[in-house]
RNA sequence: GCGCGCAUAGUUCAGUUGGUUAGAACGCUAUCUUCACACGGUAGAGGUCACUGGUUCGAAUCCAGUUGCGCGCACCA
């Protein structure tokens, strides 16, 4: 930061970027203080994977948060971001079992349990948590010293203890059930972890003779490879064509067995040939059924889904490779009616990326129901809010029908569940520690139950968690509920919901009071962003070419609310671009030499020396730091960026600032009021546009002296509007930011007339302007010196009806008709061509309000304002066009 | 099957309670290297707001239906 050395032209990010982030941390301006008096604002992180690295996801996610985490800092409050991880089991699992096997040629079945549990924490401490430091790139404020990770001591300790808790309060119980299983995983799943895709199959129709010897009855399948293990058929009770079926027998091909023909609901009538065979150990609605009937319940596969002892001759057998092995034997047989295609939906494991069996296997499961109720209350009655809220119906939804969720996965990497057994009784201890003595049985030997838990029974207790509950902390005290949540839609039922179903129960409290849902980033052709497709731009290049600031900035404006987004790296222009707009006011500014410490204010100015357009750019700048302010306080991102964008580029830059160059030349006579009026503005768009944009904001800030170089915007305060008595004692008011506007459609009609003429926009002309009311001629010539240098005028003359002697071009607009002398330069032709031109358009706008008057039932029902508002368009575009037709008579 | 979105300029999108001559960015055309910025300025071209009907004095906006696309949930073997 030097003072006297010349910005350059163009904003180099990367060295600001870094520095500011350096100071920040060590400074500890992220830390949150439990014990001050601010009230609190926190969010808790959606914990990434361990595993993971920076997506432009995640930037969106979490540039959102630092965003409304920034904004609230600099409004005063005590604010709280806790960062971490998350053990992610089976991601985590297998990416260490990937790297063994490579590095090693290993498996975990080569060594204990133990031995691979401290090889994964081996690995995680030195490749793990990579995202983390890559947040720091793109500017999160997060509280480094609160870093959690669902491993932790203190969250394992919270995991056992709601375990514990929700077992001796009945919730949670072990049982054999149909669950998902994931053969790739060789692990149980949950129902949210299976992901169904339409496929093309086959529905196989195979005869199954009556043990009679009275023919066969046909039933289709979509998976011959589970027949062995078929104990009944079933068909509709009130379905006559097999009414007397029902109660007799048929032989099971290939296993020569027995099984009975049954009656149930459950079948459909017109599905295939209305008898179905039933499974009850491979399918969820056979099992129902086997339940029902009391039917036997073979299984047939292993655990990796190879065919075990009970499938007769395909023993050994892969489950695809016996689907082709039992339908070729049916063929054999004779046994195959016909062979349909298919498509129906498959559902296979978000992990393992098989298609997933059902499978028989005990589990612990924990009871939803009970959780369920104050949690979907406390969305129903609003005390939380989901932004937007239509994703309330999808919650309502799920909560309403909500299973048992299968908690226990046969992995190695996650929290152990806390069940011991007894070997010699078999008795289930659920303790915190190992039982000493089997209450049973009096044993003294106990074996842990070799289940972990699914990775979602820990990150469901994260925002108490991460503040060392179950004790009763101060952070706990200060930072619990939370304010904000920001995390996608697809995680909703994983992690939202069970967030406030934990939180309800052991906080008695909701966990936050907004959930905000972000867009899903597409690619600019609308395609998901994927590994495969390899259409997933690395942030952190994106941040090497364009800064932290210009991505932020950029995938914030593009981003509508509940919609997705198309992104492409071109797009990341709008923010660099942006940045380098800003640079340059500050370039611009400085050529006057810094300002002094502090924010500037308009304290002591006398509202007499403000100049029309100072007037009009505090109006404008009160109603952005309005706008700002309730944007953020609704979640409106793009909508903010929009309007400081909107406000810097095309109100600051484009007009208030050419309207200081005088000043700044040294040619207007209270230049420096003018100069503590645009530092006024400059300081206050800084500051709004800080949690945005945090690196150029800081660097800018300091560039201009408004903070001291030990000092920082983090720690400034949010602007405050000013109120509107004040800001009509100044004149700032909206009828005169109206006038202000009417002045630009004067200017930009003298610009477009040059155009037209090819006459240079900086060549100086003698210009006349001839107010259309005494309010305008007041107004223009109050302003005439920022009026010259605008129109680079050599003369300016304002005067009601003046016109100059000869021929010149004529520009009409609302307040004012201006002249340029044209001898030599003009052509008549040309000139009331352009003239003819402007009077067709507003003849043809004119018919427009006059049809609308005309008719009796708009005059007699719209309301009165909207009726007068078109009865004074009329006057002043007629009024207009009278101008427009006098000139054109001037020439003809 | 049930539910939820989306369809506006060549492209990507705004348009918050129905009333502005329907906006922005990128792209395009013309012009300007003028001492904040060519990552820029100035001027301009470009839209039957998917379709059909309804409500209304008035519809891009509200309602119903149609078409097309996307997503979620549940499923018939």
């Amino acid at each position: 930061m030097s003072d006297e050395q010349a910005l350059s032209k163009a904003y180099e990010p990367s060295e600001v970027e870094s520095k500011w982030y350096k100071i920040w941390e060590e400074r500890g301006y992220f830390h949150a203080n439990p014990e001050s008096g601010k009230i609190p604002y926190t969010i808790v992180i959606p914990p990434p994977n361990v595993t993971g690295i920076l997506t432009l996801g995640h930037v969106l996610n979490n540039t959102l948060q630092d965003i409304l985490l920034r904004f609230e800092r600099l409004r005063g409050r005590e604010v709280c971001w806790v960062p971490g991880t998350d053990h992610a089991g089976i991601a985590t699992q297998a990416k260490v079992e990937a790297a063994l096997k490579k590095e090693h040629n290993l498996t975990r079945h080569d060594m204990t349990r133990d031995e691979f549990v401290a090889k994964v924490w081996e690995w995680k401490e030195k490749y793990g948590g990579v995202i983390i430091r890559q947040l720091r790139t793109i500017g999160s404020s997060c509280d480094w010293e609160r870093e959690r990770f669902t491993m932790d001591p203190g969250l394992s300790k919270a995991v056992q203890e709601v375990f514990i808790r929700l077992y001796e309060k009945g919730l949670i119980y072990k049982g054999k059930r149909m669950v998902n299983w994931c053969p790739k995983l060789r692990s149980a799943i949950s129902d949210e972890e299976v992901i169904y895709t339409e496929e093309k199959g086959k529905l196989w129709h195979f005869r199954y003779p009556y043990a009679d010897g009275s023919g066969y009855v046909v039933v289709a399948t979509t998976r011959p490879e589970t027949m062995m293990g078929d104990t009944a058929v079933a068909v509709n009770p009130s379905d006559e064509r097999y009414t007397d079926k029902i109660g007799k027998t048929v032989i099971l091909p290939i296993m020569n067995r027995e099984i009975p023909i049954i009656a149930d609901e459950y079948v459909e009538k017109e599905f295939g040939t209305g008898a179905v065979k039933i499974t009850p150990a491979h399918d969820p609605n056979d099992y129902e059924i086997g339940l029902r009937h009391n039917l036997e319940f073979i299984n047939l596969m292993n655990e990796d889904a190879t065919m075990n002892e009970n499938a007769g001759p395909f023993v050994g057998l892969d489950r695809n490779k016996c689907r082709e092995a039992v339908v070729a034997k049916m063929e054999e047989l004779g046994m195959m009616e016909k062979i349909e295609d298919y498509t129906h939906q498959v559902g296979y494991s978000e992990r393992g990326k098989v298609p997933v069996e059902p499978r028989l296997s005990d589990q612990w499961f924990l009871k939803m129901e009970t959780l369920a109720k104050p949690a979907l209350q406390a969305v129903l009655e609003g005390r939380i809010q989901f932004h937007p809220d239509r994703w309330v119906k999808t919650y309502r939804h799920w909560m309403e029908n909500i299973k048992d969720w299968c908690i226990s996965r046969q992995l190695w990497w996650g929290h152990r569940i806390p069940a011991y057994y007894c070997d010699k009784c078999g008795e289930v201890v659920v303790a915190r520690e190992t039982p000493a003595k089997c209450p049973k049985c009096g044993h003294d030997h106990f074996t842990q139950d070799p289940d972990v838990l699914d990775t979602w029974f820990s990150s469901w207790l994260w925002p108490f968690s991460v503040f060392d509950w179950p004790k009763e902390s101060i952070e706990l005290k200060k930072f619990f509920p939370t304010q904000t949540l920001v995390t996608g839609p697809d995680i909703i039922f994983f992690w939202v919901a069970r967030m406030i179903m934990s939180s309800m129960e052991f906080m008695g409290d909701i966990p936050f009071k907004d959930v905000y849902f972000t867009s899903i980033i597409r690619d600019d052709k609308g395609r998901k962003m994927s590994k495969s497709l390899n259409n997933s731009p690395d942030p952190l290049d994106v941040v090497k070419e364009y800064g932290a600031d210009a991505l932020r900035f950029t995938i914030i404006y593009i981003a509508p609310i509940g919609q997705d987004i198309r992104y492409s790296n071109e797009k990341c222009k709008i923010g660099r671009n942006f940045a380098t707009k800003l640079w340059n006011v500050v370039r611009f500014r400085l050529s006057q030499g810094k300002a002094p410490l502090g924010w500037p204010t308009l304290d002591g100015i006398d509202p007499k020396a403000f100049r029309p357009d100072d007037q009009w750019i505090i109006y404008e700048l009160n109603e952005t730091i309005k706008e700002m302010t309730t944007g953020l306080e609704n979640f409106r991102f793009d909508e903010i960026c929009k309007g400081i964008y909107e406000f810097i580029w095309n109100k600051f830059c484009d007009w208030y600032l050419e309207s200081c160059k005088p000043a700044f030349n040294g040619k207007a006579e209270n230049g420096d009021t003018i100069i503590r009026i645009f530092d006024y503005c400059l300081g206050a768009f800084l500051r709004l546009l800080h949690p945005i944009m945090p690196f150029i904001t800081d660097e800018l800030a300091h560039q201009m002296g408004f903070v001291a170089e030990e000092d920082s915007i983090m720690k400034a305060e949010w602007p405050k509007p000013i109120d509107d008595a004040t800001l009509a004692s100044f004149g700032a008011t909206a009828a005169h930011a109206e006038l202000t506007e009417a002045k630009c459609e004067l200017i930009r009609a003298v610009r477009a007339m040059r155009a037209s003429y090819n006459i240079a926009t900086n060549s100086p002309l003698d210009i006349y302007i001839a107010p259309t009311t005494e309010e305008a001629a007041e107004f223009l010539t109050r302003d005439s010196a920022a009026l010259k240098s605008l129109l680079s005028a050599a003369t300016l003359t304002v005067k009601e009806n003046c016109k100059p002697e000869g021929p010149c071009g004529t520009a009409v607009s609302t307040i004012a008709t201006a002249y340029i002398p044209l001898a030599g330069v003009i052509d008549l032709d040309a000139e009331v061509k352009r003239l003819e031109k402007q009077e067709a358009e507003i003849t043809k706008y004119l018919e427009s309000i006059r049809k609308k008057l005309s008719n009796q039932n708009f005059v007699a029902r719209a309301p009165k304002e909207i009726v007068d508002a078109e009865k004074a368009k009329i006057t002043e575009f007629e009024e207009k066009l009278a101008r427009v037709r006098e000139q054109m008579k001037a020439y003809k």
